[in-house]
DNA sequence: TATTTAATTTAGACAAATCTAAAATATATT
DNA sequence: AATATATTTTAGATTTGTCTAAATTAAATA
């Protein structure tokens, strides 16, 4: 059984892993806010029970076991941000601080019940993939919008941002996920993106585009 | 802001409230599972932090704050069993130690979504009161079943006991919340009560019948 | 390659919550 | 009132997770 902390390490390393790998002890620092001298103790401690895969100075991986316990946490902070956003009416920039809470709930019945409860959801609210209870993701293929070329159209199908001013702005916007989009130019001088949705058309930053997940 | 243990002893200073006040460090630590000497370090920090009352020998007894704070995780710890019953079919011997962990998420919002999601039960699974997030209970006015004598009639509205043990051995009994019983005999030999429920006429302990709830 | 800089680890300390053993106080019994 | 017993508190240690400051190693640069 792991602790609530152990438990976060495990999560950022497993987040941290899809960009680098293995992954740095201060790109973990940084993330769990706290300092590159606890996370090495922290390591240091997950290698003892066999969840990660550590060698000072050269970063950490996680092991399978490690790797199924990140994926399990994960599953239950999507799932629960579902829950409150389908069934409590929260918005999705509201869910995402008490899931952090509600993921360390150990119950494995809760969860296949929530799971049912909700009908199986494939994504969260953010557009992100829920792994099964056997760890397995639906894979989707998603662009960012920010690759797309004047005249090319899409759907947006998630953010890879998930703080509240930046989901606040997408919802002023209008940039909500389902919704179809065009682009009409993308603005030499700065990269900006002028795009057609809901026959409005809006120009959002580059930093904004690099954050929107489209599929076609 | 209170931790996650610091909530714990204050719940549990708050249920030995009713029995007897002030409540002495000894029933607290059996409660809680640790050590008297553990449980002074804890009387002594909550009593810095004003939330209780604390005078050495003398035993505890909560501030208004402290009263108030919880009032709010027994709020929570009951609307949690309500959703778990109501919407995830939990049975009602199954809620109570997941309802242990979920009592301590901190989010107000989440708890008044849940008591609208809820429609605003006023009991849990087990019958006991929900307070509102004044802090306020509908005083529900229960007898013990083994107050009662030959010839009465009542209808059961909670258990003073939550060990599964006990409810499964309820629920198969078929002596589960709403249903109406009549009291057939209390036998001389043994204080046991003969009971009629659903046209059937069952025995059960005096040792059961003392954690029956019957209203009139 | 030598030197500078960045990243990481070690050493030692600290706060929270717990423990055991011993001392102090309160309550019960003669 | 004196003694015995039960309850509670103190003293000192332990575990978990954190910190700062200093030392070590790796990576970048000259
Ligand atoms: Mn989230
Ligand atoms: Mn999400
Ligand atoms: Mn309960
Ligand atoms: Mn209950």
């Amino acid at each position: 059984m792991q602790s609530y902390t152990e438990e976060n390490y495990l999560k950022i390393i497993f987040h941290l892993s899809q960009n680098s790998n293995p992954v740095q002890t201060n790109a973990i620092a940084e993330k769990i806010q706290t300092k590159a001298a606890s996370v090495t103790d922290m390591l240091k401690k997950l290698a003892d029970k066999e969840l990660v895969n550590y060698v000072k100075y050269q970063g950490v991986t996680l092991t399978e076991k490690g790797k199924l316990t990140a994926i399990n946490i994960v599953r239950k902070h999507r799932l629960w941000e579902v829950f409150l956003v389908e069934k409590l009416n929260f918005k999705w920039d509201e869910v995402h601080e008490v899931a952090e809470e509600l993921e360390h709930i150990k119950s494995t019945l809760l969860v296949e019940r929530l799971d049912e409860f909700l009908e199986f959801p494939k994504v969260d609210p953010h557009g992100d993939p829920i792994p099964d209870q056997y760890g397995n993701f639906a894979d989707l293929s998603f662009i960012k919008l920010s690759k797309l070329k004047a005249n090319e159209k899409g759907t947006i199908t998630g953010v890879s941002e998930h703080s509240s001013p930046f989901l606040k702005h997408l919802e002023k916007l209008g940039l909500t996920l389902g919704k179809k989009i065009e682009i009409s130019e993308i603005i030499d001088f700065d990269g900006s993106v002028e795009l057609l949705i809901d026959n409005n058309k809006i120009n959002i930053s580059r930093e904004v585009a690099k954050h929107i997940l489209i599929s076609k």
